[in-house]
DNA sequence: AATGGACTCAACCGCTAAGCT
DNA sequence: CAGCTTAGCGGTTGAGTCCAT
């Protein structure tokens, strides 16, 4: 089944950061032939990675398509947006930003978004509200579960300008006109 | 200038779904 | 249909970098 990489014997299997040469083999190789196989593509392009190695750097770095840099304030609401329909389904989130990678949206979603909330979710002023009740009633499409929608479970309550962001969220209104400082923490 | 904590992101791990024989 | 293999997904980790003191 998956390979195990560190197996007393047989061909070593490479961890850690990919070296330039091992990129560029892979991508030549990719150039060449093509993707997918990726087990076999490791072997015929003699990298000592994994098949699924090699697939995550193709997908997630050497793809020519992947964008990289900072996430612009359209993409930061509309990830926002996506999360609150879609839930961790980061591939899928990923599908609506062109460019953008599941894991890139994924680290970005819980280094900025996810701690933004955690911060302001302080026990000192809550903003007493559950919100899983308050918002079952004010999505358009519906019922929502905030569960999905937030991370947190049912029953969490929110300080006020968590209150408000994932008001933003769910209600599709725009994020910059509620949270003027955008949601970088730096 | 040194250093310790916070932050970011590439990469790995474990699990599951899908495809193949 | 069952068993096996492979691909894909989401969660987690840890090394490198940044920043405040």
């Amino acid at each position: 089944m998956e390979e195990k990489g560190c197996s007393s014997e047989g061909p070593e299997v490479r961890k850690g950061p990919w070296t330039m040469e091992e990129d560029s083999i892979l991508v030549n190789y990719i150039a060449n032939h093509s993707e997918g196989a990726w087990n076999s593509l490791a072997k015929s392009a003699g990298l000592k990675r994994t098949g699924k190695s090699c697939r995550l750097r193709w997908l997630n770095y050497l793809r020519p398509d992947v964008r990289r840099g900072n996430i612009t304030p359209e993409e930061q609401l509309l990830i926002i947006e996506l999360h609150s329909k879609l839930g961790n389904r980061w591939s899928k989130i990923a599908k609506h930003l062109p460019g953008r990678t599941d894991n890139e949206i994924k680290n970005y979603w819980r280094t900025k978004i996810h701690k933004h909330i955690n911060k302001h979710r302080d026990t000192s002023v809550l903003y007493n509200c559950d919100v899983s009740k308050q918002y079952k009633h004010q999505g358009d499409t519906g019922w929502m579960d905030i569960g999905t929608t937030t991370g947190y479970p049912t029953g969490t309550c929110f300080s006020q300008p968590s209150h408000k962001l994932i008001h933003a969220s769910i209600c599709g209104r725009k994020l910059r006109s509620i949270c003027p400082e955008g949601l970088t923490t730096r």
